[in-house]
DNA sequence: GTTGGACCCTGTGGCCGCTACAGGGTCAAG
DNA sequence: CTTGACCCTGTAGCGGCCACAGGGTCCAAC
């Protein structure tokens, strides 16, 4: 039954929204598995290709990680066990999420205060300056 | 004036909690000056490298970008200018870690959903796998 | 049958902001 | 005079690609 035309390289990259540098990047580090090439040495993908770049690509949407998308994959195929790994990796990775949340709130209100302080005079008076002279990094 | 003792990049390193290799870095790719040299050929820092690295770091623990230090070393030293060009640089700052807030919050309400769908049966039957899978993305 | 252009191949270097070596030189204390 | 802490340059690596250069392949039109 894969008896349909393989995908070039350039088939999958449009396929899936993908820059075909990628998608031989992708073979290099382990994400993607290699495939057949024609007698003239282009790689020849087939459906199974598509679906895994697929599901890789929108993991990368959501920002997983490269190792965990070859995580989520292994786990994906292991179609009779359970899903709780699949759920651990996603969930560790809304921690991650979170925690880049939290932190990016603080910087933003230390921003906030920085940039409230400017009285537009000279840079001699800078607000902005001072803050981040030395000795005042803390306050 | 600035016959007080050189600093040792060592010294330089530990009166601003940032690592050797790192000042060596600012030097290379122009965010601190090239010092002079001992004898030895030893950079050696006056109290000005001091004070404008820790003006650097403290920017970087802010998180402006090199791009950013190395502007607003430069604005900061007109100093009979007026700072609007550093309020600028803030302001452009800002904005970024706001875009960037946004967008991991929607990342995090994709996420929270995905993981909310998990019913911890088999992977055949999981829902993140599934939300994952080809032509499932967008929905 | 050949020519043109679209595609493909490998390999390398660049982006950011460092960090971590390797393989040496320098210097002060004991 | 040796030890060990420091310093030097240069290079490679992280993640996740992107963009070449310098070639090969393929198909269709002429």
């Amino acid at each position: 039954m894969p008896l349909e035309t393989p995908l070039s390289i350039g088939d999958l990259a449009s396929a899936t929204d993908t820059k075909v540098e990628t998608i031989r990047w992708y073979e290099r580090v382990g994400v993607l598995a290699a495939p057949a090439r024609t007698s003239g040495n282009y790689r020849a993908y087939g459906a199974e290709h598509l679906e895994r770049l697929s599901f890789g690509r929108h993991a990368r949407d959501l920002e997983f990680s490269l190792d965990q998308v070859r995580d989520l994959l292994q786990l994906a195929d292991d179609r009779n066990q359970s899903c709780d790994a699949v759920d651990r990796v996603a969930r560790e990775h809304l921690e991650q999420v979170e925690r880049k949340i939290a932190d990016l709130e603080a910087l933003r209100h230390e921003l906030r205060d920085l940039i409230g302080q400017c009285r537009h005079g000279t840079v001699a008076e800078c607000r902005i300056v001072r803050a981040l002279a030395p000795d005042r990094g803390a306050a």
